[in-house]
DNA sequence: GCACTCTTCAACCGAAGGGTTGCATAAGGC
DNA sequence: GCCTTATGCAACCCTTCGGTTGAAGAGTGC
């Protein structure tokens, strides 16, 4: 079933991140298990609307549900997380080491005769 | 600008990078800035599409452009990223504690009178 | 067995997304 | 000036998404 390849597990596991609703979800998630209508209880919308939110959670596999007599109780995947982290961590330490090159190459230029300065350049935020 | 509550630009974060040609994106600017239309010549899609994806990225706050003749150069914003790594990290922290207590939990209900031990752990491995 | 609770499935609707084509604009190159 | 390059904007198409209502399982409790 979702045992696809990684990028579109890596969407699936964003998208499903990108509504506030789940996401406010997965943060209840955080703190203890819940049933569906426990779940559904503080928003607005109806519970299929729930159901439906977290039909797209767990296809995306931040969630698992358990029968639990006619109800079923949710449980947080936290190890999926890492898919992204992984992800995210790869390209912002390459964009931060580049910053890092060009921090030394604008120093060279400003300073042709002082030797670059070294590499623990804190580049922190710009803006 | 873009400058609306955390809440909107978490989605807007994670919208963004659910799309893979975008994610592809992001990836090539870690590397190195680049114009829109060497961006566009790798994929199959119209130049146009790209500039939407790059309106996408660029309204999330992951990429500016700089004019640059009648070219846009394009650069990574990489801060945005700590955007949802504080946010993943947060939650992942929460459920991992709580799993924590709840092997306390099993492994008191398991051994009520001696401390602790490993139980015959129905979860997965959590690494 | 029957009613009641919890959850999901199905069909539908309007809005948003990703793609296209076509045109407008801005800056070089001659 | 004029043609060409590089980019953005607008209108449109089709699919996906988030929501609704309505009905169908699946279990519990008398």
């Amino acid at each position: 079933m979702s045992a696809e390849d990684g990028a579109a597990a890596l969407s699936n596991v964003f998208a499903a991140l990108a509504d506030p609703t789940r996401r406010d979800l997965v943060a209840r998630l955080a703190e203890r298990d819940a049933t569906v209508g426990e779940l559904a209880e503080p928003y607005e919308v109806t519970v299929q609307a729930i159901s439906k939110h977290l039909k797209v959670l767990e296809d995306s596999g931040l969630i698992t549900k358990t029968k639990d007599a006619q109800r079923r109780t949710v449980h947080l995947e936290a190890e999926v997380f890492d898919l992204m982290t992984k992800w995210i961590e790869r390209y912002r330490r390459q964009a931060e080491q580049r910053y890092r090159r060009l921090d030394a190459v604008l120093a060279e230029m400003n300073h042709p005769e002082t030797q670059p300065a070294d590499t623990d350049n804190t580049k922190e935020q710009a803006s």
